[in-house]
DNA sequence: CACGTCGTACTACCCTTCGTCGTAGGTACT
DNA sequence: AGTACCTACGACGAAGGGTAGTACGACGTG
């Protein structure tokens, strides 16, 4: 639903600055990893509501590990993108085609390449053919 | 910063539904006629707030018309999803690939053959006006 | 000319979301 | 007991969005 599009995108920017942190841990991380990761001067619970309140929207998993709550992305940021994407396009309506070429329009040529390559390799299923 | 895409994607329901009406409309509206356009039990001055607010985020272009104003979406549809799309694209930081990959991945066949036809045909900058 | 009509400008109010904490109350180790 | 750490919950101010009232200027009509 589209209503996605805003609770995935209209995050403020501290909580775009947790989830950058979570994304780019290695696993989940407790308040205080992210708390302390983040340079800015917050307080100990504010860094705890950010990620309550993440984690209300289900963009972020919480799960317990001991007395405390270790948090992790719900999805990758590449992921996420994507689904910004799907919607943003999916707003259009009607003919997705003038969206899609207004798009590739102002992509960058790496980009464009990518996304030839992302074309090309058949359906889904993660890339694994290690040999060419 | 990737403010923009807040500022495109974040809008309230009632905005986006002025933004369809003029979308959708051959010409600038006056308030009066997005007024009558949306089918809601609105007071005339609400309308009048919104386009306002819409003016000043830029997204909608005033222009005079004897004593009333005259209302036009600032860009076509397409090109403000084309905007979010990059914007999202853009929040991803380093490896855009997978992203892309993501978003074929989730793309409709359909969408998927325009995108093809749209990296074929190449450069097409922003539109120009006839001459210059 | 006074009057109602229509349009704009400005102000206001309420509700949500977000940034930011404070406080209270657990659990555990010393 | 005291200290350290954690969570739960509530709060508050700023900003944004939905909604509208009021005030004021231009216009056509009796």
């Amino acid at each position: 639903m589209s209503l996605g599009t805003l609770t995935c995108v209209a995050l403020g920017e501290l909580e775009r600055a947790v989830m950058a942190q979570l994304w780019s841990a290695d696993g989940p991380l407790t308040v205080r990893d992210v708390h302390d990761r983040l340079e800015r001067e917050l307080a100990y619970t504010t860094v705890m509501t950010v990620l309550g309140r993440l984690a209300k929207k289900g963009l972020v998993r919480q799960e317990r590990d001991g007395k405390a709550y270790r948090y992790a992305a719900a999805s990758s940021r590449e992921q996420m993108a994507a689904e910004v994407m799907i919607d943003a396009l999916g707003d259009v309506g009607e003919d997705r085609t003038a969206a899609l070429v207004a798009f590739v329009d102002r992509v960058g040529p790496e980009e464009a390449d990518a996304l030839r390559r992302a074309l090309d390799t058949p359906p889904q299923g993660m890339p694994r053919s290690p040999e060419s």
